[in-house]
DNA sequence: TTGTATGCGTTATCAC
DNA sequence: GTGATAACGCATACAA
């Protein structure tokens, strides 16, 4: 009796078949009432519950989604894992988590492994531009995928929730420019990432747009062997017309705030400073980043909700969803023109 | 055909038993190669790949675990997470993650469930101390479930790996007090907890061995209706002797930070902070946060490797585990007698 | 209202 | 070496 009971012991014990149980279990209508009643009791004696992976079996149904995420550690990520979890239990789905960027494995690989236990939908969260691999797998393969916050590049049949980064960029570049910023340096994540892409040509738009050159030797992108901290010191110290910086990240933009702090500059008094993503932290009063919301929250329940209902088939595929980025002015910048 | 294929469908179109598929599908010694060859050309054509639902049922494992995290949003949690997954999946294993603060289910149903999706073992992140309805589930559940970060007061039988809390704040204290601060704020978050309860404890007593006064007046624990922030400031402006405050958590030193900032105390010459918990982002250069290191790392390693042991039986149970705290110095506290 | 038989997609135990 | 056949723990069609 140390094994965990199944039906059967239950049914036993009632003196009913091992359908009435699984009838009382599922709340079927027309149970007599007092067999209910036996079946309940056996239940409660035995503390039986029902087995979820024999039900996932016949009933063809697991209730479980995966969610893929390229770094648990970056605080954008456990932020709209968060808000992912949230809204799946609120619907009881369980959620198996796996991460996406991991060496020794692809990401067709892990999406893979997924299907293979049967998870109902995928929510991947960090997808490169190109991956044909991931392409291939996705045509072949049966359940949905739901890409989040970034995208593959030809996407003509693939499902995602994204802000607009292109725009994003422009309203952190406007709000740069209004401010009567000039130099504005620009410090990019991979450009592999369709968030980094776009985010890019925003800031090459907006200069354009505004009369203003692009001058490659304000642009960096992060690197094994280069990073944003580095490259924000070497520039404070020998560009001082440099007055702005905007960071593809907040993470990055942290790393600026503290080049400021070593070179003894002011922020925003002689640097100003700009993020995106609005991640928790940077509205934390001793940090108070400028930055474009990626609204976290948002995507993330659209994400869920939407998955669900290609899973349910309640909706046309594509789901193809760009929401509006928003421009968080806090104190890393300053807003002349808005101070007025 | 748009099914997904089974191995009956890989039997047929190869010529073979089912059987013999499952065979070559688990690398049985004794299969002829041509056999062997027909099977694999048929998986291949067809895109078979086993229903691991199907296998888990009848091998009675799941290769699955679950974990339980406060919040995500959470940096130590989300950190600690992300050091979980990596780990399981090095042994492939999934693991389902669920939050355990949610307000609607209780810790001990959230394990109920995860037991009823017959993961083989859990692991808690978050416990309150005194949960009488869970440590009555613990010892009815035959699955092992491991506590880690925090722990249940009376943990006789559970398994838990923690750091020495109590040390830990020792070792903050006697770092300022070394330092000469004699009057040193503190702030806690909520008591419920085995962490804060110790390190509160480790407080006090720093203060008893080094013949300094208790004063209730320099204590804090945060609440819903008061913020650390708002009692730092207060502190600090009204009790100028205050040259230090030990936070219980790197979160809480982040907000006393921004209290300084906001009554123009410089840190560390005007005050010190030291916090708990060694969050990525207290080793930033621009926050630099001097602290108390939980090695979240080996936690977690330790975590999953006992977790797979007790699933295994391979070890004896209770495993309770207490890791030595690390001090952690950087520049938001003074050492002065360091410096000599 | 209840029970019997069957099947979900595998692995395990026998035979041959 | 290989193939029937019986589990695994449930839900479901069909009978009664």
């Amino acid at each position: 009796m140390s094994q965990r009971p199944n039906a059967y012991d239950v049914a036993k014990l009632a003196g009913v078949s091992q359908t009435t149980v699984s009838r009382v279990l599922n709340n079927f209508p027309h149970v007599r009432p007092t067999t209910k009643e036996k079946v309940l009791e056996a239940i409660e004696k035995l503390g039986f519950e029902p087995d979820e992976i024999a039900r996932s079996l016949v009933k063809k149904k697991t209730n479980t989604i995966g969610l893929i995420v390229g770094n648990l550690a970056n605080p954008f990520y456990s932020e709209t894992a968060q808000a992912i979890l949230n809204e799946a239990s609120k619907v009881d789905y369980d959620v198996i988590m796996m991460e996406g960027d991991s060496n020794n494995i692809s990401l067709s690989e892990v999406i893979g492994k997924l299907i293979n236990r049967r998870v109902e939908g995928v929510v991947v969260a960090s997808v490169k531009r190109n991956d044909d691999e991931l392409t291939k797998v996705l045509t072949e393969k049966s359940i949905p995928v739901i890409f989040f916050n970034r995208t593959l590049d030809h996407a003509v049949n693939t499902n995602y929730i994204v802000v607009d980064n292109l725009k994003g960029s422009k309203l952190a570049m406007e709000h740069l420019i209004q401010s009567g910023h000039k130099k504005i340096a620009y410090i990019t994540g991979w450009q592999g990432y369709s968030t980094f892409n776009d985010r890019f040509l925003g800031y090459k738009q907006a200069l354009a747009e505004n009369n203003l050159a692009y001058d490659g030797n304000l642009v960096f992108e992060v690197n094994p062997k280069g990073s944003a901290l580095d490259f924000s010191m070497d520039l404070l110290r020998n560009n001082p017309d440099v007055t702005a910086f905007f960071a593809s990240t907040d993470s990055i933009a942290l790393e600026i705030l503290e080049a400021a702090s070593r070179c003894n500059k002011r922020v925003p008094e002689d640097v100003s400073v700009i993020g995106f993503d609005n991640i928790n932290i940077s509205s934390n009063p001793y940090v108070k980043l400028t930055t474009v919301s990626q609204r976290k929250e948002e995507m993330s329940v659209l994400a869920l909700t939407n998955l669900l209902k290609l899973i349910n088939k309640e909706v046309e595929t594509p789901v193809q969803i760009t929401l509006e980025p928003e421009l968080i002015v806090r104190g890393t910048t300053t807003a002349k023109d808005r101070n007025l």
